[in-house]
DNA sequence: CGATATGCTATACACCTGTTTAGCGCGGAG
DNA sequence: CTCCGCGCTAAACAGGTGTATAGCATATCG
């Protein structure tokens, strides 16, 4: 689900991959610094980019560092994962806190230059333990906050509210593994936290549409619950 | 847009990652056997799996004759992506010539193991011009389809039809991109023709549901049409 | 027959990867 | 002072990458 009321005013624009100021600054030793620049580069450059030279080089170490401080490329890899699954927890928990709509691309639209949108989006079409925690959690929420809706009666009841939540999620998290089709399509930049109202909105309003009246018209619609009902065992 | 009469009925097995029959048998000399292995392999286990040796194990030649054909594996990247959106392209089309609705998860679903829808959501995330000029067309597909769709009365008009156009498709790849997570959590495969017509219902109740009716309730939806009214510029 | 084209392999090369190892510098504690 | 721990680098290693090159086998044509 996606509220308009929550489309973010205009950022900051995004920082390049370089070494390294950063947003959350709380444990800047250098196995933190090791780990930012590792997101960052992912988050501006894909999953391409991983190497332990790349990131030792954004980094400002030597690549024998990356390794002694974590053992392998692979459990810095899953470092980053936790780290950023983490920082989403934290922001979703906030949002799901207030009331407000549990959208994770709203959700994302903070003051970090799009960096954990743009490593979540090179990272959720790969296999990772802590990413698929991260998906089940925000499924978890989004049903929740369904539960919730239905109740308010803003929110239509749904017999499958799980199934709901699944793929509202998912359809969200998918627009922003394909940001780049976004963006050339709508030009709406889901992960750039300087992107005004104007450009996300392009994006939002069909999915606002959709979300207020579906897509069949009420006859056709009624023709359709009839072949479902038809169709169930 | 998804309709329910489109679900095709069981499939034989995917076949595995191995020298290599395969549904299109055209032109089989060594140059596409090379092609078909290489889009097989990353089918079935991704894009990491991409090496001039692996592809040369797979279609069972030496990895200099890989080369010797396409030049370089970027060459061979490229002819892959062309060669997959070539047939997608076939079948979009055949799809839209009976008037069927244009979703690609349903053109994807045919008896080819899941190979196009494979190797589609392998690429999807990155930066390929053919693979772009396919979803631009999908997107345009789409487009016409809602355009008689609401000439005809079935589907609800829009002031935004691209906009429509271009979200209900990419809402449809990215749930291909993310089609561990669609399986893990719906229990339903996006890309194995095997997969009966339950495993896949479970995607596409809630998806129906979403069209037929949107998510807000009636009252809320009026609430939100006036908020975006508002924002209008 | 020889010449040419095509298909193909084996080998080698330059460069990259992740990782290991040795060693230096610094600060703090005893 | 010495010792220890920590942070760190440089160099080396094994294994992988894409690619180039030489050469063999086969079929076809004149």
């Amino acid at each position: 689900m996606y509220s308009i009321s929550n489309v973010s005013s205009a950022r900051p624009p995004r920082t390049t991959a370089r070494p390294v100021e950063h947003p959350f600054t709380d444990d800047r030793t250098g196995r933190a610094r090791i780990r930012d620049a590792a997101i960052q580069l992912v988050a501006d450059s894909g999953p391409s980019a991983w190497s332990a030279r790349g990131v030792a080089r954004a980094a400002g170490v030597s690549p024998g560092l990356v390794i002694h401080h974590y053992g392998s490329m692979d459990a810095l890899r899953a470092a980053c994962d936790e780290h950023v699954v983490a920082r989403i927890r934290e922001k979703a928990e906030a949002a799901s806190a207030t009331g407000a709509p549990v959208d994770v691309l709203s959700v994302l639209r903070e003051d970090d230059g799009g960096l954990l949108a743009g490593y979540l989006a090179a990272v959720l079409a790969e296999s990772s333990p802590a990413v698929a925690r991260l998906v089940d959690d925000l499924v978890a929420d989004a049903e929740r906050y369904l539960l919730h809706g239905a109740a308010s009666g803003r929110l239509r009841p749904t017999d499958d509210l799980r199934g709901r939540a699944v793929v509202l999620t998912l359809w969200s998290l998918g627009a922003l593994v394909m940001k780049e089709h976004v963006k050339r399509l709508l030009g709406a930049d889901l992960t750039a936290a300087g992107t005004g109202t104007e450009a996300i909105a392009a994006y939002v309003r069909p999915v606002s549409d959709i979300y207020a009246h579906g897509l069949f018209s009420e006859a056709f619609a009624s023709t359709t619950r009839a072949v479902l009902e038809e169709e169930s065992p």
